[in-house]
DNA sequence: TATTGTTATACTCTATAACTATA
DNA sequence: TATAGTTATAGAGTATAACAATA
């Protein structure tokens, strides 16, 4: 019995998580690479702009407009690192952070609904082989 | 410990696929929306374009230049329905179908070799957790 | 009139290259 | 000169609406 092949079953669950988790980012006046880009800053702050870019998967001249409109909202500061006034330093602020861990939270229950699909012994497994799975593509 | 977010994972991995399935479907001439295509057409012939659109989710004006390069090629045939003139059924050609089943098998083997990132006694549970989670989204 | 396929248009996202300011 | 950030331009992909043929 072959089973689809994993470019199929990938992008369906990309897509049908996409399609739940914008709402929710759209209800924190957010998209898809705005959530991107406050998730990567709330590990640490990035140093550089190009490093952001780097690190998202951005690409570094659209990445402006986004931090443009985040900076706006009051979610992310962008200063000039006075060692070397050629780089902005982009952090989070503390409302930044509020919006994202609000963000997260409904985007864990709406993951929790999705797994829902799976019995809940194979749950677990298969929130771990997919964590070693994308860790073996480094 | 929290994992990183379902988005996150399956993009990635989605990514790493779509990476390696390109080449190999580029050694044969065709993009991913060819190899989407002849993969639907290869279940069963489409008596309409607009079903075999609704089918790949491929958008119906942008399908039609993908048609006429298939067609094109000689590994699709699209011709009107008698019954009804206004559709063209869209059926694969003998070479379309050969062309077709040599890219399924590299593919199965690059798959092979992504999935042997994961211990040999998960990979088959992680296969079918995935099938059914995919199955769940109907 | 309604539907299939097609063409044309505009809109979004992305990639490339030029520009500025700092070093 | 080299690099970070920015801006401008063009390209690819997509969606929307108008059109032609058939029913």
């Amino acid at each position: 019995m072959e089973r689809p092949e994993l470019g199929y079953l990938f992008d369906r669950l990309l897509r049908a998580v996409i399609a739940r988790e914008e709402p929710i980012l759209a209800a924190a006046g957010l998209r898809m690479w705005d959530h991107v880009l406050l998730t990567a800053l709330a590990r640490q702050d990035a140093p550089t702009q190009a490093q952001l870019a780097a690190e998202t998967g951005r690409d570094k001249t659209r990445l402006i407009g986004n931090l443009d409109r985040l900076v706006e909202l009051g979610l992310v500061s962008r200063v000039p690192d006075p060692a070397d006034r050629r780089n902005r330093v982009v952090s989070l602020t503390a409302e930044g952070r509020r919006v994202l861990e609000r963000c997260q939270a409904d985007i864990r229950a709406m993951e929790r609904e999705l797994l829902g699909g799976l019995p809940a012994g194979e749950r677990a497994d298969f929130e771990r082989a997919l964590v070693a799975l994308a860790a073996s593509l480094d």
